[in-house]
DNA sequence: CCTACCGATCGGTAGG
DNA sequence: CCTACCGATCGGTAGG
């Protein structure tokens, strides 16, 4: 329990200056990826040299996994939350994208690096990111599967398109334009097909 | 002019050679990433030691740069060659995205490296991506402009949508199950809002 | 294509 | 949190 728990701890002191460095690691990680950031960049923007950064986590493996699960965690919750009022599936489908965009879009957030790069992440890595990610697509594939789909359409497919449409909206998406939920309503107004 | 052009060389014994390591190098560089693939990587895939490799080749960058215009050179090819016999838009579209997606998902292909991970490359090399990128995605802006959607979709978000889909159809296609032109079908059929 | 090497950088640690 | 360092690995080169 509380494994990962970014936002407080028994020692508040210690908690603050954690957390501050967790949030630095999951800007950097989500600009350069994994092999594109050092502990010594992290290090860097949190003023202190990239060993010093072993007093607070244990290796940039598990401060990667870490920070991952706290993503995963977080966009469960607020996915959960925003469901929870909605009956009708397409509105509760409409309602996940815009939870889940409005984490994965958020400029400066902990919550940033759901990543995709998988490849560039250690083997023993991305066992465990690949798990984690697993279990968060399951709340997808109850989505979907409450969807009245005509019956060509294969919802496997149907959701995994879905899904790697949110994962890669950071790819492609500048704000200013669009806000994300109004992005989650194009995406949904697609996925709908009326 | 024959700036990336993989196939043919003044010099035949030696361009067979050079071919292969692209090859080589095309597959790590889709599967491990640019930086988690080393030239020492590639040199053992081909028999040599990672210096040997500089004989052949510029530079890790310039290596990578070519194989990546080379993909998109050979999309683009193919896409030309598929849409030139349809009229109708959404047949017209629907050609592109299979003739595209037959390239995503080929294994062992020079062209596999269409990427995203543009996060971990140097700013020199992901400026020169970027700008080939944008001008392979004109196509698509051409097409999708043709494309006869009601007036609540945004056609900047839809064309983003349909090309973030094709770029990670790769990150979790399994061989086996749907084709590349039957996944092509779905995401058309989807899009195609009918 | 190899030997032999370069300067740089990496993740991480001991000891204070 | 720093000093000082480790072994490993990186892209790349000279010279043959």
């Amino acid at each position: 329990m509380k494994k990962y728990d970014l936002a407080s701890g028994a020692n508040d002191e210690g908690s603050g200056r954690r957390r501050q460095i967790l949030e630095i690691a999951a800007q950097l990680f989500a600009k350069k990826g994994y092999r594109g950031t050092s502990m010594r960049d992290i290090g860097e923007q949190a003023g202190v040299l990239g060993g010093s950064l072993y007093h607070h986590i244990k290796s940039k493996d598990a401060l990667f996994v870490e920070l991952h699960n706290a993503a995963l965690d977080a966009a469960e919750n607020s996915i959960a939350h925003a469901v929870r009022v909605q009956d009708e599936p397409w509105a509760r489908l409409a309602a996940a994208c815009a939870a889940l965009l409005e984490i994965q879009l958020a400029p400066d957030s902990l919550t940033m690096p759901m990543m995709n790069d998988f490849r560039e992440v250690p083997d023993a890595v991305r066992e465990q990111l690949i798990a984690r990610r697993d279990r968060f697509e399951e709340i997808f594939r109850s989505l979907v599967t409450s969807l009245p789909l005509p019956p060509h359409i294969d919802r496997s497919i149907y959701r995994n398109l879905l899904l790697s449409q949110l994962n890669s909206a950071s790819d492609w998406y500048r704000d200013g334009r669009l806000s994300p939920s109004e992005i989650a309503a194009q995406i949904v107004a697609i996925f709908r097909r009326e």
